[in-house]
DNA sequence: GTTGATAATCTTTTT
DNA sequence: GATTATCAAC
């Protein structure tokens, strides 16, 4: 079977969609529909090219159990994408037979566009997030459950603290030393340990010490009796309870387990024991489950991923063929000897060791050191304007980071040159306010019974209902045991209150009434409903924050643009007409609403995390620091500290790998946040990086600046002494007769010539002879 | 009682 | 910097 030309694979994605395959042989299904073979864009067979001829017909299209055990550029998402093609075309396994199940939304978009193209369509396939399908299941069976209907809300999990906030107040503690977050995490982790049958276990939680457990038990139960009241469930609700009605529901299990004549699991290193188990239970009855994934790139510990899933494949399915693939054919030989040296430090792992292309090395590293965030940014973007210059495309670069608050800092910085960019995924278009606010609406329309929604929603435009009013309506709905939009029908409840609030819950409540009608109908037109009910122009009005309204009334056109692209799609779809609550579902779980969409020549900015399972030609690697990269909050909250370590040491290593050609690693002496800032120094990862494999053997300084750039020079700190009486230290916050509070960035030279650059509050950045400026130590 | 302005607060990663 | 708590003014 070759249909596709070895020499293509390597060419990119322009060249090879230009080819046309050769007909494949007839499916034999007869239910199959008949499908038109497109190319398939990477040829699995030159991917596959180190196997035997026995793992290579496992891999593509044999049966059992399979574990692929592929390291970072090695093609396996490709290899998964030809298995689904070779099942439907060469086993005449048919589409609706096939569910594949991902861990982003990015990556089960990728995987059916890849389907597409190879198949010609996607028709029937099951191609999905654990989250994604596991809604899908729900919404045909959570009625079994009890308690639930199909209208269920998803809480994300803004949402869900929003509540838990509530609860904690509710039950008379304090939120603040309860944070909601907390809390939430500790509920998020008991309910996925007691998935793995550890009920008993105690989680505690460094940040309190464990002393209030009683506290976080009793907001625990009070919302486990909460969300089923409210119709709702959390994220992990949606896999517990597929897990729950595969459990209790043996036939329904069967008959799912019997539909899907192969499952398949991409990146199983990430996937947590609720996970774990439903894969089972959808493996129960075929034993086609073929999971791939890489130990290395587990990173996802932290919310409750159990790298011991993949470790233990071979235990749980015996029978199990595993392949492993460990050719890289995205990255130069100095990127994976990098790679190779840092992973090697991590002791839980099994031996791996990513290899090339005889010949090619490629260019090294350039590790560069930085003064702050802001000089970091801009040779990043020197770097990136090089590289450019050099014959790429800016959609050929990336730049990663440990945390999204580093994003602004690069981002003044592009823009300032005028690089274009884009954001993936960062602050998610859901969360921002006029969508939450108009989705609050679309979701009491579906779910009377989502009080979170309400709460937002009805004095969203302001009708006067404060908290004292709010407060009444819910003691008075709790009273009855019915959700608020029942409370406010009830006249004797409208009676006690008084003025704005009384009509404007009057109008509300008439708003509702209207709204209900809209349950049925497709999302677009549900979203014109609202619009058409609400007072936008007041709307608009509170939400002006200066900047005008602009961005917000686009936001709104673009959620009602993708309403409508869902309709087109349902439509598109037969079989599942799943109309509002479908696109309610959905966007629930969908983070990057305009996301994905490959906007043009652009420079993609986004997390370490985020960038799992992508390439790019350029990445660099910002904030490669110690508290950052270990994050130093991770490290504060890790009972073990060894398994942290390693954690964000894998972290460190998928970004390294995602880079083809060039790799830029920076950290900054001072990383500024907010008002503040703190010193930094660079992360004990990139010491364990051969020098050799660097640039230049080593460090390359982020200013052109004539200034040398020593760290902590201890001559210059004491002719500071000298001067100020007292000894300065690189990130100390001093103050200046006129131009005010600052903190040190640098401090060159010695004696008369002792120099401090110093970033002040307002004034910006200064160089200062210490010899005249007089400054004051105020402290660090 | 509600609203709008000012002050405090907190910045890990995500389905 | 943006969200959220607090408080004076309607």
């Amino acid at each position: 079977m070759d249909w596709f030309d070895v020499k293509e694979a390597a060419r990119g994605p322009e060249a090879r969609s230009a080819s046309r395959a050769p007909s494949p042989p007839e499916a034999r299904s007869p239910e199959a529909p008949r499908l038109e073979p497109g190319p398939l864009e990477s040829n699995a067979e030159a991917l596959v090219a180190g196997l035997n001829e026995a793992q290579r017909a496992a891999v593509l299209h044999g049966d059992g159990p399979l574990l692929i055990v592929a390291g970072p550029g090695s093609g396996k998402t490709r290899v998964v994408t030809s298995r689904i093609a070779h099942l439907v075309l060469e086993r005449g396994v048919t589409p609706h037979e096939i569910l594949a199940l991902t861990f982003t939304n990015k990556a089960a978009r990728e995987m059916r566009e890849r389907v597409e193209r190879a198949l010609g369509s996607t028709v029937g396939l099951w191609i999905g997030t654990f989250h994604g399908i596991a809604a899908r299941i729900l919404r045909r069976e959570i009625e079994a459950l009890g308690g639930y209907t199909r209208d269920f809300t998803i809480l994300d999990t803004a949402d869900r603290n929003a509540l838990l906030k509530q609860l904690i107040k509710d039950l008379e503690y304090d939120p603040k030393r309860f944070r909601p977050q907390v809390v939430g995490g500790w509920i998020s982790e008991r309910k996925n340990r007691a998935a793995r049958g550890e009920e008993g276990v105690r989680v505690v939680h460094s940040e309190l010490g464990g002393l209030e457990e009683d506290v976080f038990q009793r907001v625990e139960a009070l919302y486990a009796q909460r969300l089923p009241a409210l119709n709702a469930v959390d994220f992990d609700d949606l896999l517990l309870l597929v897990l729950r009605l595969f459990d209790e529901h043996p036939g329904l299990r069967d008959s799912y387990a019997r539909r899907f004549r192969h499952v398949l699991v991409d990146e199983y290193q990430d996937t947590n024991r609720v996970q774990y188990r439903i894969v089972r239970h959808l493996a129960s009855w075929h034993g086609n489950l073929s999971v791939c994934g890489d130990p290395d790139q587990s990173i996802y510990g932290w919310r409750g991923a159990d790298i011991r899933n993949i470790l233990d494949f071979e235990q749980d399915y015996p029978s199990a063929a595993v392949v492993r693939l460990e050719q890289n054919y995205r990255s130069t030989q100095y990127i994976l000897d990098a790679a190779n040296a840092v992973i090697r430090n991590n002791t839980a792992r099994k031996h791996k060791e990513l290899f090339t292309e005889p010949g090619n090395v490629g260019e090294k590293l350039i590790r560069i050191e930085c003064s702050d965030e802001n000089d970091e940014a801009r040779a990043i973007v020197r770097q990136i304007r090089e590289f450019v210059a050099g014959g790429a495309r800016y959609a050929h670069c990336a730049v990663l980071y440990r945390a999204n608050f580093m994003q602004r800092a690069l981002e003044s910085a592009l823009r300032l040159d005028a690089v274009p960019y884009q954001v993936v995924a960062g602050l998610e278009f859901y969360q921002r306010r006029e969508i939450k606010d108009l989705v609050a609406y679309l979701r009491l329309a579906v779910n009377p019974a989502d009080d979170v929604a309400f709460v937002r929603a009805v004095n969203t435009p302001a009708r006067g209902v404060g908290d004292t009013t709010l407060a009444r309506l819910v003691a008075a709905a709790t009273a009855a045991g019915v959700p608020l939009t029942r409370a406010i029908e009830d006249d004797a409840v409208l009676a006690e209150v008084r003025g704005r609030a009384r009509s404007g819950l009057f109008a509300f409540r008439t708003l509702l009434a209207r709204l209900a009608d809209a349950r049925e109908l497709d999302a677009a037109v549900a979203l014109d409903v609202v619009l058409q009910e609400i007072d936008q122009t007041r709307w608009y009005a509170e939400m002006d924050d200066g900047e005008g309204v602009q961005d917000r009334i686009a936001n709104v056109d673009e959620l009602r643009a993708y309403a409508e692209e869902y309709d087109d799609r349902q439509r598109s779809t037969p079989g599942e007409a799943t109309g509002l609550r479908g696109f309610l579902q959905d966007i629930a779980l969908v983070a990057d609403a305009d996301g994905g969409e490959e906007s043009g020549d652009q420079v993609r900015l986004m997390t370490l995390h985020a960038a799992k399972g992508l390439e790019f030609p350029f990445v660099a690697l910002a904030g490669v620091e110690e508290e950052l990269l270990p994050h130093g909050r991770a490290l504060a909250e890790a009972p073990d500290q060894s398994t942290v370590v390693e954690e964000e040491r894998r972290l460190f290593y998928v970004g390294l790998t995602r880079a083809g050609a060039r790799l830029v690693l920076t950290h900054a002496n001072y990383r500024g946040f907010f008002g503040g800032g703190r010193p930094a120094s660079p992360s004990r990862y990139l010491e364990e990086i051969p020098p050799e494999l660097c640039a230049g053997g080593g460090v390359e300084f982020g200013k052109s600046r004539a200034v040398a750039f020593e760290v902590e020079d201890e001559e210059a700190a004491l002719g500071a002494f000298e001067h100020t009486g007292s000894k300065l230290a690189i990130g100390d916050l001093v103050e200046h007769g006129h131009f005010g509070r600052g903190r040190i960035l640098q401090l060159v030279g010695s004696g008369v010539n002792a120099r401090a650059s110093v970033d002040f509050v307002g004034a910006g950045t200064k160089q200062l002879l210490l010899q005249y400026a007089k400054l004051v130590r105020l402290g660090r």
